[in-house]
DNA sequence: TAGCTGAACAAGCAAGTGCTTGGTAGAGTG
DNA sequence: CACTCTACCAAGCACTTGCTTGTTCAGCTA
């Protein structure tokens, strides 16, 4: 038996975080993972977009898979703490709902990258060992969400006849999805997008 | 100057519809498509599958991209031809944007791995001559659920605040992301689902 | 029974993949 | 002045990709 330990930190200089280059790089690389795919984005389009050579990004990172990795940590743990902080101060049901939805809506602006790759890739990913964490995440944000529906349901504010799991996944993909067609320079702002989403998810489509 | 025309059909059996066979293979590649990406799936996958080799597929098949190209094209003509029925029949625009909804879900039983390429891919096959016809489909579907939406507004029975695109946008993400979770085996039904979906898109989900 | 056809195999090519290696230039730092 | 560190380059390795080619062979049809 021979180990197969993969002890390879032959010199390991800016691959720690900090580097102001690496960040730089790191975004380059998500756009066009969001953009073109993981999979399709091979190392030197992100070397090309970046004005360096292929063999350089080794330089900054282990690899191509922990450059993703990476991108999605920093949404998902930063998404994870803001949602938990309006779970704690939200004064009613109602109020958290909305402001969840306010939150995963502004997230747009400050992650359209690793939203995207999120939502495309998170299934392809979810099959090597690394990514482990991101079905558990998943789940993690489904309870949030519907200890709030439920909570609301107990109080009477939302309709007794709802199949939560389902009004959960109904906002979810509406919200996520917006990151497909969204557009920064466009007419619409996130603010009401949102709004609009918020008022018919809660009163309809119908005149009454 | 030498002639560049691409003769190449040096036999042309089975590449022309019609085979058993062939549409065997491809409800294998469009499965594979759909789980794991058009370009994660390599023909060697797809033979596999089916239990040739990645040779043999060229007997049926142009190209891989042929493949993709005439699945899309079998699911986007069927919903094509079924909204203008639907637009056609329907006594009224509630009825009409009801049943564009319940059709939309019942596609999700017919062409599951269709739709997860539509959604998935669009945005890169796009980039290819081939699938030039992509974006105006997208558009034709648009322009039929506004036209639905306009004339609900204008009969007073859907809120005139609504910003017409925007909702159409929203019951688009919502149906067809579906294909993301649905499970033909699990408890819930393509008709519950759709039921309970517009029932929260009409009324909301809060009590009143 | 001779010829044709659909379906498959076996082998391989050119291009492209992620990643490794050994090295260099320049800016700091003791 | 010697040193270390960061950022990068140039070359290339092992492998996979979509696709092509030449061939085989059972089952039909004339």
């Amino acid at each position: 038996m021979v180990s197969t330990k993969r002890l390879s930190a032959r010199n390991r200089p800016a691959r720690e975080n900090g580097s102001e280059r690496r960040a730089e790089l790191l975004a380059i690389a998500g756009e066009l993972f969001a953009t073109r795919g993981f999979l399709a984005t091979t190392v030197r389009d992100i070397a090309d977009a970046a004005g360096i050579l292929s063999g350089s990004l080794y330089h900054h990172f282990d690899s191509k898979e922990a450059m993703v990795d990476e991108i999605l940590r920093e949404f998902l743990d930063d998404q994870r703490q803001a949602n938990a902080k309006i779970i704690e101060e939200a004064p009613d049901p109602r109020t958290a709902l909305t402001e969840l939805i306010k939150r995963s809506y502004s997230a747009l602006r400050k992650h359209p990258a690793a939203i995207a790759i999120f939502q495309n890739e998170a299934n392809y990913l979810a099959q090597f060992e690394r990514f482990d964490y991101l079905p558990g995440v998943a789940d993690e944000f489904e309870k949030t969400w519907l200890r709030v529906l439920q909570e609301g349901q107990k109080a009477g504010v939302f309709r007794e006849d709802l199949n939560l799991k389902l009004t959960y996944r109904f906002i979810r993909d509406t919200v996520w999805t917006t990151v497909h067609w969204f557009n920064p320079n466009g007419k619409l702002s996130i603010k009401s997008i949102a709004d609009q989403y918020i008022n018919i998810l809660c009163d309809g489509i119908v005149t009454r």
